[in-house]
DNA sequence: GCATATTAAATTGCACGCAATTAAATTGTA
DNA sequence: TACAATTTAATTGCGTGCAATTTAATATGC
């Protein structure tokens, strides 16, 4: 085997790969919150856009999905459930009638303080100190930029 | 407002979630890959799953779960697609017919060469060194070997 | 003013992830 | 050797993610 076979070979090694520590790393990650978040009868992506709305109220659905990157596809079917829960509300907007307001109701505004609990049990499962946390989510967050600035030059 | 309510507040705040930073960033990489693995045919996690084969040939269903953390209930959908695609065969092992033997075609041992500019390309759009990478990868896996301790802790 | 373009959300279709269950084969154990 | 326990995949059901399309409302250009 020559320089050249070794180096490539070594690219295509799953231990090697980057995308997959962050992949395997995400599954993980949603894993961990289930049992905290089973209490609170929410998914873990249900449990973002709550959190979300617990920092703002009245968004519309594009607002939420620019903040969590996600869009209208997975958002819509997400909000209706919640809506069924009885956490939020959604009602068009009477000036634009395009856009959908989404608000807490009581009991979803009320949920906030049980939730408070769940970032620091996660606190505890990650293992790591707050400055090492800090590090890695401005790593992460530069790494996520530059995956979108690549996709948004390819086009 | 006190400083008690200040700090939970900061807690509940998307932008200091790192477990958000994580969930965000492994999106942004599944849809950065995506358009390098239309040319294959290949969905994101198909392509792990072909790089673990590309390391080695023959394995079971747990096998490859257990490198991916991924189950049979992810995985043989997954492996029937990749089957019917004609990259892959499944077949029951003689000597122990629960297994379910995987292995290559040619075709899928011989897509092989052309993945190998899919980590190569990814590497310019993650805009970091290797050194950086390397890093990343690192904490990234320090932090999932936490979570999966935490969650067999808890059973 | 009116046709066209744009925008916002919903819808459709497909492929994960994963919990829970099932079915079949093997292992262990009295 | 029976038979219970374990192991391995497959299956079922549900909730994302996301591309692509559709529908409805608003903005823009002539």
């Amino acid at each position: 085997m020559n320089m050249k076979e070794k180096g490539q070979e070594s690219q295509l090694k799953l231990e090697n790969f980057l995308c997959f520590a962050i992949y395997s790393t995400a599954n993980a990650v949603t894993r961990a919150y289930q049992p905290r978040l089973t209490a609170l009868k929410l998914t873990y992506p249900q449990y973002l856009v709550m959190v979300v709305l617990w920092e703002e109220e009245n968004q519309t659905v594009t607002a939420i999905g620019d903040k969590l990157s996600l869009d209208s596809g997975t958002l819509t079917p997400l909000l209706k459930r919640l809506e069924a829960a009885g956490l939020i509300s959604r009602r068009r907007d009477k000036a634009d009638e395009r856009q959908v307001l989404i608000n807490l109701t009581d009991e979803g505004r009320a949920m906030k303080e049980r939730a408070e609990s769940v970032p620091i049990a996660m606190g505890q499962a990650f293992g790591c100190t707050m400055d090492e946390a800090r590090g890695m989510r401005a790593e992460l967050i530069g790494l996520r930029d530059n995956l979108v600035a690549s996709l948004d030059e390819a086009k």
